[in-house]
DNA sequence: AAATATTGCTCAAACGTTTGCACAAATAAA
DNA sequence: TTTATTTGTGCAAACGTTTGAGCAATATTT
């Protein structure tokens, strides 16, 4: 019969007429605790429904066994399938994770970051949000002490670890993939260059474009939101275009999503007009006919390798602290929006 | 220039020759603190760059200001953006919220409560596994004294606030549509009895069928997990039997497609010769081909009066504590998988 | 001018743990 | 038997904050 109050250390030692420091350590198997009075205590404790108050451990041990987790929202695979693996991780290491959004927006992130630094996580994950330019907030972090690790969306500039894929590398084998398909202008709806990301993907396409001596037309590289609304926008002004390009690079598969929705309601043929290759590869790619040609990102592999670097930033004792930025090879999954038929078949 | 340790109420009283607890009541604006005081101390808690360690408030004053929400992944649009919801509602009212998977584990649901309550969260939002048929660990919430919201997958009888659609009602919608599409063999794939919404939708299927003097064949109705893969396979059971259905109520969009792509590598014409129905309206739903018509949840809705609900039992002084069942009503989408031309146009 | 009320602050205890130190009793070594 | 070691436990301080009670100084009322 549990009473409605919180029973603590301090209940269990009076009922058994011994100290709470004996309680603590007999809860903790220490040493110098008799295995009787060990097992009496583990036996009330059960008996009594005795839960541990992990605020005031954390309190005394100045650990609370928290991690903060931000992502620009939560509601996209790539995130939470990151995320689910990240929590997987940390949770057989005896840590809660705290998952806040940012929704994009630059001043939610700060708001997140002060709130979970006042509730002491002992260190933060998170991929930055896209309006995010200035960084002063992630300098927050760092200067009280815990760890930071950023994925996916991370600025390398502020020395902190960080877990990714190679966005230049990605756009060079889209663009070589394109080429091979026939392609001649291949035009790029891209991210706001100011995202790490986004800049490097769009790198990417212009050498890529060069190594295979095509010309840069500025005309076919326009940046946006990436939203499927803005998809939809930046295809129907690339159609406005006197020369149309034969081919749709688009940094993000819901963009991707938006272009074929106006090519298909023009009635412009995909990929036989127009070959299109999106970003991401969320599940929805290879459910939309056609199927969407993308990049698989990894998602699950990025969020195990940055729950272990936290790991090891904040519980190996034979790490050897030094900055560690791990780039992954990423994939391209060609389907059915960029295979052309080229008449070999 | 910030030291890296962390600066507490006491750094700044020694630094102002003020006691601490004048520090304290000066950042929380007590009347008997003197203007200048509050300013010199507000000034120079800023200047330091004092971070109000939470862990110790909530210890004092009993109260985490976390609230911990349980779904059975985050990896699905449904729960991700009721948890979209539910943490703009509580992140304006200052709580933070720790998200945890059960993935549809019963055992990890325990794990899960237990580590909520050692925590010492200020309340617990859940959405039960699909595993889950014992409720002894959300009688151990209730034991805590603190309030527990069940949301969707909830089970009515152990007393505690819900929120949900009418289940049996959908049903009840999906099946008239049916009919009206002339079908007259439904199908029901279902999910496992055991949990609360599925048993509703059963029982609406059942119950339909009978006001509209369909034959309820035990052959047509099929319980299982409602993944991709299930769907996959109780479609290809359906297809077995010497009598097929015309129609198919799916219980989840999952399993939908699942269903939807065995009719398809099968040459059945969808809707023509069996019409599909599934359950959610995920997103996806609108982007295969045929689109699939489904059942909308209000999943926002769900997320703001779960939010809401929470915030009356733990916020609220005026609020009466009663049980709280709120039923939304849900709306049917229909869209290409069921809509049958009936030679009307 | 005396009595009362208000203002502005300090003291110390409390929240539930953990932990270095001390200390008695039991055991082992000399 | 004396001395040294081990074993089992208790005391009290600490983590950072909040808060009731107390108290001197000032301001207000009679």
């Amino acid at each position: 019969m549990n009473n409605h109050k919180k029973i603590t250390i301090k209940d269990i030692a009076t009922a058994l007429e011994i100290s709470p420091s004996a309680v603590s350590r007999a809860l903790h198997n220490h040493p110098r605790i008799s295995e009787s009075t060990k097992k009496l205590v583990h036996e009330t404790a059960k008996e009594m429904g005795y839960q541990p108050n992990q605020l005031a451990t954390a309190l005394r041990k100045g650990k609370s066994h928290l991690v903060g987790v931000i992502v620009p929202r939560t509601n996209s695979h790539f995130f939470s399938s990151i995320i689910e693996k990240i929590e997987e991780a940390l949770d057989a290491k005896g840590y809660n994770i705290i998952i806040t959004q940012s929704n994009e927006s630059f001043e939610k992130e700060c708001r997140n970051i002060d709130a979970l630094l006042q509730i002491q996580v002992d260190g933060i994950i998170a991929s930055m949000a896209n309006e995010t330019v200035d960084f002063s907030h992630f300098e927050k972090i760092k200067e009280s002490g815990i760890p930071l690790i950023l994925f996916d969306r991370g600025e390398n500039d502020i020395g902190v670890d960080y877990v990714g894929i190679d966005d230049y590398e990605s756009s060079h084998m889209i663009v070589q993939h394109l080429i091979e398909q026939g392609c001649k202008r291949i035009a790029h709806i891209a991210g706001f260059s100011h995202t790490r990301i986004y800049k490097n993907r769009i790198r990417g396409y212009i050498d890529a474009l060069k190594k295979f001596n095509l010309p840069n037309d500025e005309e076919l590289l326009v940046e946006g939101s990436l939203t499927i609304d803005d998809g939809r926008e930046k295809m129907k002004a690339l159609l406005e275009l006197k020369d149309r390009p034969d081919a749709i690079y688009v940094a993000s598969d819901y963009a991707a999503l938006g272009a074929l929705q106006v090519l298909q309601e023009r009635g412009i043929k995909v990929p036989d007009d127009i070959a299109l290759v999106g970003f991401g590869d969320e599940p929805f790619t290879s459910l939309v006919t056609p199927t969407i040609t993308s990049v698989h990102q990894y998602s699950k592999k990025i969020g195990a390798l940055t729950a272990q670097q936290f790991l090891k930033r904040v519980d190996d004792k034979n790490w050897i602290p030094h900055l560690h930025k791990l780039i992954l090879k990423p994939e391209l999954v060609v389907r059915a929006s960029s295979k052309k038929d080229l008449g070999i078949n």
